[in-house]
DNA sequence: ACACTAATGATAATGATTATCACTAAAGGT
DNA sequence: ACCTTTAGTGATAATCATTATCATTAGTGT
């Protein structure tokens, strides 16, 4: 674990969204200029092959990173604003969604015979704030949180 | 509809994988050379805007696109191989599946007030054939089909 | 201190995609 | 039919994200 690495953990750490490479890059930079963006890179690489960090792409041809929750979790599910272009983890997913997944994955196997190690379900749309405030094109929010009982599964 | 896109659409009708750009591109030229690479790019760009094709980022660094199934699918899964790095669509997709993911969809619009739009879901694993086959790396397999009366859902 | 390896930063190279631009073919008006 | 306008095209340059290269440096063990 060497300085530049250590850095860029950090970043990610107190990142909750999605970051870009760049993104990434740049708030290395502001912390600690010296850092190439060859070693951020590098680094994001290591750490999704590694499966700390998790690379995700969303069609803007770039991928985000985000740090891989304690859990080690093998599900994720992401939202996609098509107008502010926000990526949002949804993280602690509820106990029926985390269910509804793994049925699918089960499903798949069963029928394919694919053998699913991990999952990853995009949903696009619109976010809350898109959604509500007249549909300009800027920047807000945090990560979505859905846990809890979710009392509607049929 | 001009020439090269009625050339390039049946391309992609012939095509029952996902398809990169560059794909999609030799097997035009194949064809009837003289159709330019910025017009399959910007018709399939333009297809997947009308959605008569779908696009999707496998994190090969490349994007992929597949004639959207005539009942405009919103809901769409695909695995990817991290072995022999195939996409597979799997076209078709049971009702209890089918409905697993709309209420995935219902559980997120509702806890996050995010308005899904359209939905695709990523297994990554091994394939079949990479599975048995002492794992190679060659291309082989066709689109998977996993409809029928699933009878596993609890 | 010495040899050896892994990691780094600067930068060139690559690969996919998009923008530019001059040209052509089709559509409309007269 | 003739002229005008416009959408679509092909070739190619430009862009953007990412990866490879390579000389240098920091770490590690002896």
């Amino acid at each position: 674990m060497t300085g530049p690495r250590r850095l860029i953990l950090d970043v990610l750490e107190s990142a909750d969204e999605y970051m870009s490479a760049e993104q990434v890059y740049l708030e290395v930079y502001r912390r600690h200029p010296g850092v190439g963006i060859a070693t951020v890179y590098r680094t994001l690489q290591l750490l999704a092959e590694v499966g700390t960090a998790q690379r995700v792409d969303t069609g803007e041809g770039k991928a985000r990173y985000k740090l891989a929750p304690a859990g080690e979790r093998r599900q994720r599910v992401i939202l996609v604003c098509s107008n502010c272009s926000r990526t949002i983890p949804v993280t602690d997913l509820g106990d029926q969604d985390q269910q509804r997944i793994t049925q699918l994955e089960g499903s798949m196997s069963r029928n394919t015979g694919f053998a699913v190690a991990q999952s990853l379900v995009q949903f696009f749309g619109t976010c809350a704030e898109c959604g509500s405030s007249a549909a300009g094109s800027g920047r807000h929010g945090g990560p979505a949180r859905v846990s809890g009982t979710d009392t509607t599964g049929y």
